[in-house]
DNA sequence: TCCCAGGCAAGGC
DNA sequence: GCCTTGCATGGG
């Protein structure tokens, strides 16, 4: 990886896939221009990554925000190992081989995973984007994504005619007890199951959505965000699928370990595509 | 058409 | 505590 003032060069291809990174559904803010080239947008940033035959480009007016944000300087090789000869893994690591978690704004995940709720991906981007354009800061050609305060000042009727459906009233709810002090980044230093708890007080917010905003927001690995693909993934895995979320959810810990959070991201990739 | 989607809140037991 | 039900919306 080289680091220029306006560009981020990766010459290694083995760990990132720009497609597998975007399509695994953990970020829903980006296009795809061509084959290979994206843009994408997280807060009130952007980048346009490029990714050629042995080489990938990302270029930012801000590189340094983008090497966090795509988790460049994780050795995601060593996670693969480690993964390796679990149930379904090797088959699911091979298909996502470039897939990467990540480091996204938490404010943005509570949201974002909020309307995420029993919805469909092609949905949750409409929302999302018609969200941004209208609360978000104008910044030229793209809009940044709107801050809590300005969430906070519309009411559940405005989320209503965005298209979020029942979900209106979580985001109406949820963002006002943000703007008024609900601390997200208090969570960042406690264990995955205590901040589960925490984040589940927020309206709109259960164990899946909260596992969903501590893998992509806070980068915390000892979770499995158990939607309905990964139930699919479940009955592949024990033989059916009677349990109950939170017991699957601690089966799949137990069996994927502490790198619980990735080996849910390939699973999950794989499931959906294949 | 009808089923389903990166599930949650509320109410029943 | 666990289980069931209702839920807005639009893509396939």
């Amino acid at each position: 990886m080289v680091i220029q003032k306006n560009s981020i060069i990766i010459t290694e291809l083995e760990d990132f896939d720009i497609r597998h990174i975007l399509d695994c559904g953990q970020i829903f803010r980006y296009e795809r221009l061509n084959e290979g080239e994206y843009r994408v947008y997280s807060k009130d940033k952007t980048c346009l990554v490029r990714q050629m035959q042995d080489s990938a480009i990302i270029e930012s007016d801000d590189p340094n925000y983008f090497v966090n944000y795509f988790d460049l300087e994780r050795n995601y090789g060593e996670i693969k190992q480690r993964l390796k000869g679990k149930p379904f893994m090797d088959e699911a690591i091979e298909y996502g081989h470039g897939i990467r978690i990540l480091n996204q704004d938490k404010w943005e995940m509570l949201i974002s995973f909020i309307i995420s709720a029993n919805n469909h991906i092609p949905r949750i981007k409409g929302i999302i984007g018609r969200l941004c354009a209208s609360l978000g800061e104008n910044m030229g050609d793209y809009y940044a994504f709107p801050t809590p305060e300005a969430m906070a000042s519309k009411d559940e009727e405005f989320y209503k005619a965005l298209g979020a459906g029942y979900r209106a009233k979580y985001l109406a709810v949820t963002s006002r007890q943000v703007a008024d002090g609900f601390d997200l980044d208090a969570i960042d230093c406690i264990d995955g199951n205590t901040a589960n708890k925490k984040l589940c007080t927020l309206m709109g917010v259960g164990s899946k959505v909260a596992d969903c905003i501590l893998l992509f927001g806070y980068h915390k690995q000892d979770v499995f965000p158990v939607d309905t693909w990964i139930k699919k993934v479940y009955k592949d895995v024990v033989g059916d699928g009677v349990d109950n979320n939170n017991v699957i959810r601690r089966k799949l810990i137990d069996i994927y370990g502490e790198y619980s959070g990735y080996a849910q991201q390939y699973l999950f990739f794989n499931k959906r595509e294949n």
